[in-house]
RNA sequence: GGCCCGGUAGGCAAAUUGGCAAAGCCGGCGCACUCAAAAUGCGUUGUUUGCGGGUUCGAGUCCCGCCCGGGCUACCA
């Protein structure tokens, strides 16, 4: 730990002055990377377009691999972030060996906070600043030797791709969402379409007017209430602190923002949505046809949340309250209902006095229902959800004064208002079933309300509400008995009989939310959207796109304090009013407009980035459809299509690769790609995490200066406690690519990371372990060049059959592990191969140049630098990949393991192809099998040729 | 509280999916090279898979219960 810099980085000791040393390293690799350059050998063709390669054919197979780009965050690299950009770029330099046309590109996610909140300290415009974080990133990363095909690389702040983030926007815009088609799954249409299916009558006109007899305000406001993308007064997460709105998804459970952990505050704002929410149903469907890890697929359903049950209608004097409930073959055990505090009804169901029935635990003390309601509505929404939570989970509630009427036994039962209840799902109001709910029962139990049990628990059960399944009890009136019924046939039966009394029907009910889709930001895509006098959005025209950032004065929204619920948002570009004010003729001639004055959220330039890999250049469409095709289009019956691969954190399970999914769906429906999933499949890699150590003051040390004795750890004599944890400044111990670079070079970097274990696994950093990978490359190194001389030292004399074996096997056993993306367990054995050859006197060039071969996606420099010496003037970049001969996999004999009772006793050498009965007899006349049983009776054997047999004494 | 991962030598990890436990790397130790060290090389060292039960001829692997670490989620009706 204690010497960083020191390990690696001696020079070349006088006996090996040509060693392969990270100063020797270096050189290779940038020589490489330029020649790469140079040579455009990465260069994927496209079968038309700019990208094409007219009079070349293209390979047989394509193949699309991408990283989830970077945030280009001025706080540099450290050596966990390039791991998955290492594996990507393995496994398609694997690839294209293997012959495919792969695909690979790095572009720059650049627009959001970090950028803004740097330019409002120092004043500097964040496009500066931006563009040199990107050009710092791009200079690291090109010294890792990626195989990226450098014509296709971008910015999600570049105009040419603002442009296409703004038309896709507005693609979103002027479409609807037709529920009826594709058989009922629904298709997002032109908006012109619906237009012209109100104007021939087709599709009733909500209000039932003619369409004819509306004017244009009056039209544009019913088409508005239809798009995909539209301006609502909704309530909607406000961050004072940020001085922004935010995303459901970008709050807390505990109700702060997920960046800088300000409170959140529910506030009725004018805002854009997208209503991802008409998707619910294929964004969970369609999960079945992707390669995703399991753990993402169940992050997404969970968000997505779709439950199937019913609405039911409970009579009122305020009129029918509806519930919406997973569990209608409870109904007969509703004794109680629960509405949210701010649930419309409630004003209507507070009578003005109390009903005799009253119980004072339902009444809080309160002098009339009107005043306890208040009390408790005033309570409830004082409180914020960090203060619910902390709170515990004590229900609180009280009585309306008003009854509700159970339509399935028309007993009359107390309408309660509780906070447990929330009015964001379902319906805002609950049917209580405390014999079934845990919820309801706690209530019930403290509110004095009766419990009936309408599913039988099973005879041992102690608990109190009994959610599981059963058969059910005490439910039946004189037209329907569900008595005896399970849990599901009971649901239907009931739905049934409500559908036939109109008192409730089956349904669905999603927790997902439409998208809130607005900013109040600076450093992001402006809408391009004007508002007319009636404030009405209408469309930028194409040829006017995109629409730029003004420069403003200030970049930063105005903040509050944290904790400032009424406030109001105010945005930059507010502040610009000759930008805002603008002339535009939109088909009636010139006249005033009023821009949209938010951003679009940092989602919006990942939401559809994939597709602009495939077309970087063009300015006509947003991806030539042919090129769409060919990198992304489904292939065969069923498939969604998609990047072939995929990797990133896990940290984006539900946001960007939700919101991701919606875009693609939306472009599908609208016939402009041709896959309906973005990515086929995702792989989550893990992270390198790292130790940190603190001082008895509680101060991050320097952990590269920490020394480990004994039993503890100490820097500068004084014992320190280690941590394990994030890397980063702040916890001083950071270890950049650089440092790796300059000690032992890219290749060793590279392989390191890739032997460290499983890809998908979280590991602890070890610098002082990287030597071992050094070692590694330096032996093979030896194994082609001297040491002492420089020479190619390889002998024409073929392999020894011992060798010849071991590579073979080995060539086997490293297609098998790349292919599973197990680079660990390949460098492995390619390490055996090259300790095996370490121990021969010339080491046989056709064992060399596998080697080399083999390494290359992993150490691409220095197996070029060796394939090159080895006398081949091409790039080995789309050379074969090695194939094992099978005459070598086969053995001549096999190790037979004899057991007795399971325990090994023996070994026998056989031949793979011995027979059961041969085998068997074999091993029991084995001498150490007969001892071991020392006399006892043989039950049985097991046999299974030619690798094991097991004795079993009786 | 619920769900999902993981627990194998001092550390990171393999184990053809129920069939020889520990491949490979780091570390430790010894030796060679060196005036000495570093670097490098050669050799060597590691023990029953977190705990308890079960299924099986046979369990790191499957089942049940528990312990520890990590992640997601959290009154969603």
């Amino acid at each position: 730990m204690s010497q960083t810099h020191t390990s690696a980085m001696s020079t070349p000791a006088d006996d090996a002055p040509y060693r392969y040393t990270a100063e020797v390293a270096g050189q290779i690799e940038q020589r490489w990377q330029d020649r790469w350059e140079h040579e455009g050998t990465f260069n994927a063709p496209n079968p038309s377009g700019p990208l094409a390669e007219p009079g070349t054919d293209l390979p047989a197979k394509k193949f699309f691999v991408m990283d989830m780009f970077p945030y280009p965050s001025g706080k540099g690299l450290h050596v966990g972030h390039p791991l998955g950009y290492i594996a990507t770029d393995v496994y398609g330099r694997y690839r294209r060996m293997q012959g495919d046309n792969v695909l690979h590109a790095l572009a720059y996610d650049a627009f959001g906070l970090p950028a803004e909140q740097y330019a409002v300290q120092t004043g500097q415009h964040p496009r500066k600043t931006t563009e040199e974080n990107i050009a710092t990133m791009r200079r690291q990363l090109r010294r890792l030797g990626l195989a990226h095909d450098n014509r296709r690389t971008f910015a999600t702040i570049d105009p040419g791709y603002v442009r296409w983030t703004q038309w896709i926007f507005l693609q979103i815009f002027e479409s609807w969402y037709d529920e009826a088609a594709d058989g009922g799954r629904g298709r997002a249409r032109p908006i012109a379409e619906l237009v012209a299916a109100f104007q021939s009558g087709e599709r009733p006109v909500p209000g039932g007017r003619a369409w004819g007899d509306l004017d244009a305000v009056e039209q544009r406001r019913i088409v508005d209430e239809h798009r995909l993308a539209y301006v609502s007064e909704s309530p909607v997460n406000w961050c004072p602190g940020l001085g922004t709105v935010l995303a459901n998804e970008e709050v807390t459970a505990d109700g702060r923002s997920e960046r800088g952990n300000f409170p959140v505050f529910k506030r009725s704002l004018r805002q854009w949505m997208m209503r991802i929410t008409a998707y619910a149903d294929r964004l969970i469907d369609d999960l079945e046809r992707i390669d995703w890890p399991d753990k993402v697929k169940t992050m997404q359903r969970n968000w997505i949340g779709r439950s199937t049950g019913a609405n039911v209608r409970f009579a009122t004097d305020a009129g029918d309250l509806e519930v919406f409930t997973t569990r209608p073959d409870t109904l007969f055990g509703a004794t109680f209902m629960v509405v949210a505090p701010e649930h419309p009804l409630v004003d209507a169901l507070t009578p003005s006095s109390w009903p005799s029935e009253a119980k004072p635990a339902w009444i809080g003390g309160h002098a009339t229902p009107a005043d306890a309601v208040a009390a408790y509505r005033a309570e409830a929404s004082a409180k914020t959800e960090v203060e619910r939570q902390t709170e515990g989970r004590e229900k609180t509630g009280v009585f309306t004064g008003s009854f509700a009427v159970n339509p399935v036994n028309g007993a009359r039962i107390p309408v309660f208002v509780a906070d447990y209840v929330l009015m964001g799902y379902g319906t805002g109001a609950i049917m209580a079933v405390p014999g079934q709910d845990e919820r309801d029962w706690e209530f019930a139990t403290r509110f004095e309300l009766p419990i009936i049990r309408t599913v039988q628990p099973p005879a041992d059960f102690d608990g109190e509400a009994y959610t599981g399944e059963g058969p059910a009890v005490n439910s039946a009136n004189d037209e329907i008995s569900l008595d005896g019924l399970g849990v599901t046939e009971a649901k239907a039966a009931i739905i049934a009989w409500l559908e036939s009394k109109g008192a409730g029907e089956g349904t669905i009910t999603y927790r997902l939310r439409d998208w809130l889709f607005s900013r109040q930001r600076y450093w992001g895509e402006p809408f391009p959207v004007v508002y007319d006098e009636n404030d009405q959005p209408f469309a930028i025209p194409d040829h006017l796109l995109p629409v730029d950032l003004p420069e403003v004065p200030d970049y930063s929204p105005r903040t509050y304090p944290p904790d400032a619920a009424d406030t109001e948002p105010e945005p930059p570009l507010a502040r610009v009013p000759e930008w805002v004010e603008v002339e535009l003729d939109l088909g009636d001639g010139p006249k005033r407009y009023r821009r949209d004055t938010n951003t679009m959220p940092n989602w919006a330039g990942s939401c559809w980035y994939e597709l602009r890999y495939l077309d970087p250049t063009n300015t006509e469409r947003l991806v030539d459809p042919e090129v769409e095709r060919y990198w992304m289009g489904p292939h065969g019956d069923g498939d969604a299509g998609g990047v072939d691969l995929y990797i990133g954190g896990v940290e984006h399970a539900v946001l960007h690769l939700l919101y991701a999914r919606f875009w693609h769906k939306v472009l599908f429906d609208l016939g402009h790609v041709s896959s309906e999933e973005p990515f086929h499949k995702l792989f989550n890699q893990g992270y390198i995490q790292a130790y940190a150590y603190v001082d008895s003051r509680g101060q991050y040390v320097p952990a590269d200066q920490v020394v480990e004795d004994g039993d503890g750890y100490t820097f500068e004599g004084e014992p320190v406690t280690r941590e394990y944890g994030k890397m980063g400044k702040s916890l001083k111990n950071m270890v950049t690519p650089d440092d790796m670079y300059r000690d032992y070079g890219a290749d060793t970097f590279r392989v390191y990371e890739m032997s460290m274990g499983p890809l998908d696994l979280s590991r602890p950093w070890e610098t002082r372990a990287v030597v071992g990978s050094l070692r590694f490359l330096q032996r093979v190194w030896r194994n082609v060049v001297s040491e002492q001389t420089g020479e190619v030292v390889v002998g024409a004399a073929p392999a020894d059959d011992e060798t010849r074996r071991i590579l073979h096997r080995t060539i086997d056993a490293v297609r098998t592990e790349m292919e599973a993306m197990r680079f660990n367990t390949a460098i492995a054995r390619m390490i055996e191969l090259n300790n095996h050859l370490t121990k021969l006197d010339t080491v046989p060039r056709e064992a060399a140049e596998a080697l080399v071969l083999m390494m290359a996606p992993v150490a691409p420099h220095v197996a070029e630098e060796l394939w090159s010496r080895l006398g081949h003037p091409e790039s080995l970049v789309r050379e074969p990949f090695p194939v094992a001969d099978p005459v070598y996999l086969v053995e001549e004999t096999v190790t037979c393991v004899v057991q007795v009772a399971g325990k090994v006793r023996d070994r026998l050498e056989v031949p793979p192809s011995i027979s059961e009965d041969d085998l068997r007899a074999l091993a029991l006349e084995s001498e150490a099998v007969q001892r071991s049983l020392d006399g006892r009776p043989v039950r049985t054997v097991v046999v299974r040729a030619p690798k094991l047999v097991n004795v079993v004494p009786g």
